[in-house]
DNA sequence: TTTT
DNA sequence: TTTT
């Protein structure tokens, strides 16, 4: 029976992209995303809580990722939750779960805009560091195989 | 920064919910719940895909869940990711992550309806035991202690 | 700037899918979807309060819609808001907001399966009729022309 | 039936917040929202669609939205869809659609901050008009009157 | 371990 | 480990 697993995250990397080109021209990207939620308690003290989530984009979506994310980039994202589980030496069931990413939109925040666009003319500054540059990598259809969303990008 | 991390799953749950009723009248459920997705794979074969997700219910929510979910009830859950993290006998560093349920309804499916209403009347079978009977046990707030949707039942 | 719109509905048809096939194999199916929420008012006495959508799908959603829809069918939908402007006889500005929508999941409730399937044996009644016959129709990507949901139906 | 009837928006206003005091304490604010999609067309000529949300707000989060949004700031958004029919003069059965705002967050974009800090200094530019001014005003439980998201504020 |  |  088809269900529902849709999970939707607003933060920050913690880390920049860790990107591995595998054979076969597959590309995955894992990204460290936080998101924090700020709430009184009852004495009235302002308190953060911090959540890390694990994700994972492939192919098209990793490779935009790569170019335009680092540390600090703040993004919209839409995945699912997916967990792997093995027995680990001692023989016992582990798991781990990670948010396979769909899509996702850059957000301003810091650090947006390609790491090192187009290559070159480092001496010239990029006009707006701190833009609001968005950007959607819209959906990855992982299965059949039709990942062409690389083709999306926006120039 | 405020941030976003929200959950939105459908499906039926593996078990019975498992309620432990702790001191200061606070009440846990933890629900076990399938999301199966279901694709062809390139040969053209149905393929099904079944994610298991570990639900945290607290107080009001708790208390519904235990009087009318049992296993195979299929529901509707918005939450968030909420990771618990320690180190184990060898020193590892270990996660396990669960979804914390803000909101729930009940739809249809099997096993709808309380497993013992108003625990009598047994001889008289329940009129419409698969019926269609959603039930909304809402958000749960709980931080700030206002978690009274104890109040908010539809009965 | 890339945004952000999306709805998420679940609830039941007010009426049997309309659908128009279109010049060039175009096809657009229009459901009444109502969601109905429940609540106490102040005085304690629960109240019902139902908001009707409009739905709008395409080509090979459009198609499952017609196929295993009809008035009561309890879905869940994924879409967006997509609003039509236009000036009505008195020179008023007008506006009409309805759900595009991107992906569905039957669910069980009322008239689950198709109305009629393979189209005989309507001597042998379905086995089932009653059960929770769910069924995905995933994302239609309308842009850009890979409207090929078709072949992802479960059959 | 309980349903789901649920709105995810992030885009930015059109116009400042635009807020009516309404007797016995009530406040209302009404929002216009862009959320705006980019694609590429046949011709691979990037397109853009903005589509325009009437959003509404009461009480704590209206107030929020008074003093904190302006024409330009981006925000993200949880509602709900929520129609009012009527009879124009013509005798003609009229809808208009909006979103009743169950919570939002503020992101970076244009013009974050206060309008107005704390009413003075205002020799004194804020040090970073442009920073990445997060907040969350959040649901707004507005059937049973426990309306007390005033006394969320971050501050 | 669910559901179809 | 992010962000404010």
């Amino acid at each position: 029976m088809a269900g529902v697993n849709k999970v939707i995250l607003l933060g920050n990397l913690g880390a920049d992209p860790e990107v591995k080109h595998l054979e076969g021209d597959k590309v995955v990207a894992n990204l460290r995303l936080a998101t924090t939620e700020s709430y009184k308690d009852r004495s009235g003290n302002r308190v953060e809580n911090t959540e890390w989530h694990d994700l994972e984009l492939w192919d098209g979506q990793a490779k935009v990722a790569e170019q335009y994310l680092k540390k600090g980039s703040q993004i919209y994202v839409e995945g699912k939750i997916k967990s792997d589980t093995w027995q680990d030496d001692q023989g016992n069931n582990r798991k781990r779960t990670k948010i396979r990413v769909q899509s996702f939109t850059m957000l301003g925040g810091k650090s947006s805009g390609p790491e090192n666009p187009q290559g070159g003319n480092q001496g010239q500054p990029a006009q707006n560091p701190n833009s609001n540059t968005n950007m959607n990598a819209s959906s990855a259809k992982a299965y059949d195989g039709d990942d062409n969303e690389a083709d999306d990008l926006p120039f």
